[in-house]
RNA sequence: GGGAACGUAGCUCAAUUAGGCAGAGCAAGUGACUCUUAAUCACUCGGUUGUGGGUUCGAUUCCCACCGUUCCCA
């Protein structure tokens, strides 16, 4: 465009308003040549780290005369006057391009001036295609030696400094697109974690277990104590929650007559954000008939440690720093046993509750006012001083029944389930027992879950009556398992946050700043448009609250301290 | 839920000690350049310092509130 040389025209500028521009314009340019910068299709012969495996032993400076076509993301561009070296990125690494103006406008000689309409109209970012040769460069470098190019995405934003990349933590999860651009490792992430999750299926699915996929939606959750999220069906007009555990539904599968199930999929759970929790996570459960815990032990080790050695070629680990060592067999350890080898206190001997808290308090465990049985105080005394000190892989077996309502008694331990978790650098990884299958002890036990949950403990259970139905046909003795997949990629991908092992975690939204807002004389009503879109009509709101609202230096100060909370409010949008 | 830290250009970071013109590298634009690989050289553009208040002659800096993130604790 002869336009660019008018005295007038402001110069480009750099911030992302004018970087976007001026990459809008070159999608014109690219167009004006007759050529799409969005283009419909490329067909590869390779891709990156094909060519760099199958070239290892090009000699610096030597050519061959092999056609291949590639194509992937500019991530670097060394331009000089005749030449420019391009690093193109694709799924499976990178590749040098080698662009001489002689070649290329000798092979595409339609396109007049197809060099340096390339040095011209290309940004890092741009989506290439190229064909060409191959040839390892004077300086030892592997590169195509290109004889055309096409343009297939046009890049509009720029992407993060090629130095230092992208590390704002926020930035990564929010706009994980960008980070799995310029971060290899992130994509490394989660390749190991698919291979992970095929891995399980497929070693699940040669012993014969079966996946059935379970309600998401369902009118009661049940089978873990955990808050769940509520949502609404507008035509039946129901409450529905979203399931906290596979649970009850797939023993509903062993009742029905499959002896081996399993489900890999997502959980919901109304709880805080952390290093170690998403509101969203992925867990698999599986159930066996005719086995018992013993039996799921077993199999839970040689899953991990087959798993690991598939995906990872070794079942030595390195977790931050710490080596973790899978190899079989596992230490195991009773609850009891465990605890009083930590705290001093033995809580099998104890036949009254005061006496063992008293015992408990001298150990330096702290008693919370809802802890108020031994079995209760056990586990406190576990999670309080044992927990976090089981680095290597430790079932700890034999928990008690206060806190397993769906576990089978202990066959000879009273007070006990028949119950082990695995605990990895001090994390609870997974979770199994021998099932209930007593339909009359499974209600008693529900019924208790359910008084608690009517006392106010809102991560009690629901009597789920028609799993209880379930139960009086009877089920088979059957042993039941729950890993929690996130935090085994965590531990596999030596990942610090869970955060790493999820693409897209969940987030505060960004902005929920007042927008604007109107007052309703006639109706009380206060109106009030937050930035994320949503509405709120806050009612019974007197006229001065608005005035002052409407004359305050800082409207979201005095909304949060006189609005928020002090009148009552319906959501719009 | 409690505590601490952080938020400055598209990206990575300075400037805050003791309030005094908001800077650099990369990226971007123009020009030169046929072996670069964080290319180089010259010139140039780019800022509502998270948001809203307060103190002050003057605030990125001090104070308050809010938003978000991170870490620790529960």
């Amino acid at each position: 465009m002869a336009a660019d040389n008018s005295p007038n025209k402001p110069q480009s500028g750099s911030n992302l308003e004018e970087i976007r521009a001026t990459r809008i314009e070159k999608v014109a340019q690219i167009k004006e040549l007759g050529l799409n910068p969005y283009a419909y299709k490329w067909e590869s012969t390779h891709h990156a780290a094909q060519l760099q495996k199958k070239y290892a032993n090009l000699e610096p400076g030597a050519e061959v005369a092999d056609e291949v076509a590639i194509a992937g993301r500019i991530r670097g561009r060394r331009v000089f006057g005749k030449l420019a070296f391009f690093e193109l990125q694709d799924e499976t690494g990178k590749i040098q391009l080698y662009l001489e103006k002689k070649r290329i406008n000798h092979t595409m000689s339609d396109l007049v001036g197809a060099f340096n309409h390339l040095k011209r109209l290309s940004d890092t970012g741009d989506i290439l295609g190229v064909k060409g040769t191959i040839k390892r460069t004077e300086r030892g470098e592997l590169s195509v030696y290109v004889s055309e190019f096409q343009i297939l995405t046009k890049s509009l934003l720029p992407l993060p400094d090629k130095w230092h990349g992208l590390t704002d933590t926020e930035k990564r999860y929010r706009q994980r697109y960008v980070d799995l651009i310029v971060n290899p490792q992130v994509r490394q992430t989660f390749r190991i974690r698919a291979k992970i999750t095929a891995a399980i299926r497929r070693y699940l699915e040669t012993r014969d277990f079966l996946e059935i996929e379970t309600p998401v939606l369902q009118s009661e959750a049940g089978g873990a104590d955990a808050r769940p999220f509520v949502t609404y069906h507008n035509t039946l007009e129901m409450d529905l929650y979203l399931r906290i555990a596979t649970e009850l539904h797939l023993k509903r599968l062993i009742v029905g007559g499959f002896e081996r199930v399993f489900e890999l999929g997502r959980i919901f759970r109304n709880e805080g954000v952390s290093t170690r929790h998403n509101p969203e996570f992925t867990s698999i459960e599986v159930y066996q008939a005719y086995g018992d815990y013993n039996d799921m032990m077993k199999l839970t080790e040689n899953l991990i440690v087959e798993v690991a050695q598939e995906v990872l070629g070794t079942t030595k680990v390195s977790y931050q720093g710490e080596e973790i060592d899978l190899t079989l067999p596992w230490r195991r350890v009773t609850m009891h046993d465990v605890v009083r080898d930590a705290t001093g206190v033995d809580f099998s001997q104890f036949a009254d509750f005061d006496l063992a808290k008293t015992a408990a308090k001298d150990g330096g465990i702290e008693v919370p006012s809802e802890c108020q049985t031994i079995g209760k105080l056990l586990n406190e005394a576990f999670e309080q001083k044992v927990e976090s000190s089981l680095i290597q892989p430790t079932f700890v077996v034999d928990y008690p029944v206060e806190i397993s309502p769906l576990a089978k008694p202990h066959r000879d331990k009273p007070g006990l389930v028949e119950r082990f978790e695995l605990f990895v650098v001090g994390r609870e990884t997974a979770n199994g027992f021998s099932e209930l299958t007593d339909p009359l002890d499974q209600r008693q036990r529900l019924e208790a879950q359910a008084a608690k949950k009517a006392a106010g403990d809102l991560e009690a259970q629901d009597i789920d009556e028609d799993f209880i139905a379930a139960l009086e046909y009877g089920m088979p003795p059957t042993v039941g398992l729950g890993i929690g997949i996130d935090r085994l990629v965590m531990l596999l991908t030596d990942s610090p946050s869970i955060r790493d092992v999820i693409a897209f975690p969940l987030l505060k939204n960004q902005s929920t700043a007042i927008k604007d807002f109107d007052y309703d004389i006639e109706q009380k009503t206060l109106r009030v448009v937050f930035g994320n879109g949503s509405v709120y009509k806050y009612s019974d709101v007197p006229e001065s609250v608005y005035k002052d609202l409407k004359e305050t230096s800082s409207v979201g100060q005095y909304f949060n301290s006189q609005i928020r909370d002090k009148f009552g409010f319906d959501r719009e949008i």
